[in-house]
DNA sequence: ATTCTTTATGCAAACGTTTGCAGATCCGGA
DNA sequence: TCCGGATCTGCAAACGTTTGCATAAAGAAT
């Protein structure tokens, strides 16, 4: 039968007529061990197609070398971008990568944790749901004295490694462009309130908002899941009755296009009529027609820092300190064609 | 200390003066058991916080509950699209998933087989590099009837379970398409032919053009690795001299779009003086300016089909059975602004 | 009462590693 | 010749489960 039994580390001692622990040992670099003997050890764990038995080793070891990651799902862009380098650079560190998508409910989200936790994960990042605002089914992680790092959707009272965009800044930077650009009556569509960074962009609106001596209307804000239909319904609302606003910051690359398309088949000229910042720096933003401004945030540097900060609370298991400072990743304006010019000075 | 050690069952076992396998099989709802017993045992499991320790069935097993995947990168759509429901389709049977990225790359294949291979997975998809030929890297799969099943970019001769596009008949179907619109003169794009699908859409290509008379000009066909910066460049020479021709079948959609934008910057109209069809139905044709042609995949049919094999192969583990039948997932022409009307007719 | 089933539980080995400790070997120096 | 120390190797336990087999208890049939 082709289908012979897998190798362990026995059949290399018994070959050799050596002891399990020493080819261990040889196969591990233990300073203990001639180089003689691990060079035997090692040439034989080839001949006989040896590959190590990662769950014996982490049964014993209490470690998987293994990292968990929950996201909202994976096709959207952000999460994505922060995915691939933290599976590439988690790679480079030796460690696997098990990825979950909590689909944005925060039952799955409490599900994943147990079930990640019984994987006996080695860490865990986590972007949360936009519902998820208790944050105590991580506990367990916390107990047992097991890494979790949060990103970008990130706990506000929970006491965790926290990893996020400067939101703040970003929702200021953004409506401060669209105000230098010209605008005086500017919406934004937000999203659902439970969700932290959402509240920190709109907070930095509200800021440019006075520091410019413009007033902030409340009906100019409008909250909800960020999807299509939904920005599809508020596009209606916005240009239902004159006087149209003059700028749209959506905290959203997705909601910001599809106000584009709506725009452009209503004839509302962009960026004419009115200028359109979005959020992410989603690669769609640079291929619309016109292109439009967005709000990057590193992925990549997220992403390393996340792998960054697990790898260092693994290494040193910092056990009851609590201090977990919160890193912010800076921000970027890029500027494009959905917010150029200004409508007078062009003219 | 809070950081109290981890519950086992044989916690459970003392608290309640069971032994371990009666705990067990309890935990494990086996028919043996009283249901008296297992309604205390599940009980006692719950007051103590237990979790299961995943390596130590596994171990005991031989089995981790965990599925391998390997693509070329997750920030490319097609790939990221399967990975999406691969893994909840896989969450719902009670299998993790973990993900690893080639970037392409034949060595970093071959050595995340190998590591995977350690995890113990319990099967593991494909969708390979490029520049994968030789994929005899995987035998060791094969050897110990771990199941495999390639999709998308697919072997040729490797007798594995395949799921793939329906290739030829999407490079026949765009490009008659483009025929039927009036295009006399098509250049197509294609992609490095050691993958197995470029050459078949190739194929296709030249099918619909002999079935059409039209004549094959291998000056007419472009082969190179599908970057966009390769796409650009092919452009330019596309564009260099007269006379243009009338219609372009990229093998893919960040050419499509890169080309596009080409075209837009250099005054070339499209449709009017050249068509456009991509491939993959990749969100973003549906968003530029005119929207792009493209051939729909049905990723999540592809997915789920995946997902499907995989549970089949290892429930019902055909020792020598070579009869690995390819799966065919159909493909769908979703007609967009870039192949519209006919130059002729609309003026 | 005795035997035979049926039902429920326990014993102990096994899965493939790692590692603390003990023991063996070898070498040079006195 | 003997000893101390360095260097290398082996023994055996442990990690947390699962499971074949044996056994105990309880009820049914005689």
């Amino acid at each position: 039968m082709s289908a012979r039994s897998e190798k362990t580390i026995v059949d290399i001692a018994e070959e050799l007529g050596l002891s399990v622990s020493t080819v261990s040992r040889a196969l591990n670099d233990h300073p203990n061990i001639s180089v003689k003997t691990k060079d035997k050890v090692k040439k034989m764990a080839r001949k006989l197609g040896y590959r190590p038995n990662a769950m014996a080793a982490g049964l014993r070891n209490n470690k998987s070398k293994t990292i968990g990651l929950i996201i909202p799902r994976i096709s959207m862009f952000f999460p994505a971008a922060i995915t691939t380098v933290v599976q590439n650079k988690l790679q480079e560190y030796g460690y696997h990568l098990i990825i979950c998508q909590s689909n944005d409910s925060l039952e799955q989200e409490q599900e994943l944790v147990n079930t990640l936790y019984s994987a006996r994960i080695d860490g865990l990042a986590v972007s949360a749901t936009l519902s998820t605002t208790d944050f105590s089914h991580f506990d367990i992680f916390k107990q047992h004295n097991i890494p979790v790092v949060f990103f970008d959707r990130t706990p506000k009272d929970y006491q965790a490694k926290v990893i996020k965009g400067d939101d703040f800044l970003g929702g200021y930077t953004a409506t401060e462009h669209l105000i230098e650009q010209g605008c005086r009556d500017i919406v934004h569509i937000s999203g659902p309130l439970t969700c932290n960074l959402y509240k920190e962009r709109l907070a930095g609106y509200k800021d440019a908002l006075s520091k410019h001596k413009l007033p902030f209307k409340k009906p100019r804000v409008f909250f909800h899941e960020l999807t299509r239909e939904n920005a599809l319904a508020t596009a209606e609302k916005i240009f239902a009755q004159q006087p149209y606003p003059d700028g749209v910051f959506a905290t959203n690359d997705t909601t910001a296009i599809t106000i584009l398309e709506y725009c452009r088949k209503q004839g509302i000229r962009v960026p004419e009529d009115v200028k359109i910042v979005g959020y992410s720096n989603d690669p769609r933003t640079e291929i619309v027609t016109p292109s439009i401004t967005s709000v990057d945030q590193f992925s990549a540097t997220m992403g390393e820092r996340v792998v960054a900060a697990l790898m260092d609370l693994i290494q040193n298991r910092h056990p009851n300190s609590y201090r977990h400072p919160q890193e912010i990743v800076p921000i970027q304006l890029i500027k494009r064609e959905s917010s150029a010019g200004s409508p007078k000075k062009k003219k």
